[in-house]
DNA sequence: AGAATAAGTAGCAAAATGAAACCGATGCGA
DNA sequence: TCGCATCGGTTTCATTTTGCTACTTATTCT
């Protein structure tokens, strides 16, 4: 098998230096992002995940694909001689503060004020409390408070 | 002026329950999580927005647009007698942990091993420690810990 | 075995994207 | 103040990507 690692795009990198860029060559296309939810809430097959986003059949067979491809899904063949099924790789669990976060930017800024919507509980089905960015110090950071660092081509200095 | 705050999208949303599918619907595109990154590393102007994305004009017009509509920027005319600019408003500036997320997922899982990428750093140019989802207790949720609760139409039972 | 279901494919129309040229309104130096 | 460069787009047109609606093949169920 070859390394499923990264997975270089097809013609290279929106922004090579820039991670959040890369992420986005990655799983920022308009359905990639609802998969991983949908697998993190426990579907597991085609016909599963395309009941739930709604997304054209060739579409999500594509994006299955490359998801695959790129190390967020694998294939499995399940237990019982089932057809085989798509579960979440490591990488692909570690969307969920992506997700995460999303979801929370949704919920402030996307709904009117009393509009009803899911919520994500954790076992004892209480609300997952807000995600706040803190530096080493523990203050609390923001686009103000923080900037990129560019990366020389050598080593960081 | 209608209003601005969440600005419903043409026909309708994607998945109107789930935050994390109206999110997307908002900003979840190729471009537009990377026109606020740039927002937030400093870019006021359309030009300056263009040359650091890439993006094509027509389609950075379409988008600044787009995100200005949904309340992610605001245009505003700036001090001394220049054009006018675009803004982060606080939505905007509120997506700062989404872009984090998208940017320490791809840190760990879009670069080879040695592969050098920018950081984001805070003022003192520590590197901006790895965002953790905790639950009210304290513990590290994933997606394994955690599940959806779906809103009945009526209040939350 | 026969029917229903799962998992795709194929074909085609509609929408989104990208590249390049074009344009009017500043801004700016001589 | 004239002339040129720049900014912030718009237009046009070609290329890609989506989304539908069949159609197909392999399982699974009864």
């Amino acid at each position: 098998m070859p390394r499923p690692s990264p997975g270089t795009p097809s013609p290279a990198w929106t922004d090579p230096d820039c991670p959040v860029a890369r992420t986005l060559d990655l799983v920022g296309d308009r359905w990639s992002l609802l998969v991983v939810r949908d697998a993190m809430d426990g579907a597991r097959s085609f016909t599963e995940f395309q009941r739930r986003t709604g997304i054209a059949r060739n579409i999500l067979t594509d994006r299955l694909r490359k998801l695959t491809a790129h190390g967020v899904l694998a294939q499995q063949a399940a237990s019982s001689g089932r057809r085989l099924q798509y579960v979440l790789t490591d990488a692909g669990r570690d969307l969920f503060p992506v997700l995460l976060t999303l979801r929370q930017w949704g919920e402030r800024h996307a709904f009117e004020p009393g509009e009803p919507h899911s919520t994500l509980v954790d076992r004892h089905g209480t609300r997952v409390p807000d995600l706040r960015p803190t530096g080493a110090d523990g203050a609390v950071l923001d686009a103000d408070t923080t900037h990129v660092r560019k990366t020389g081509g050598e080593g960081q200095r």
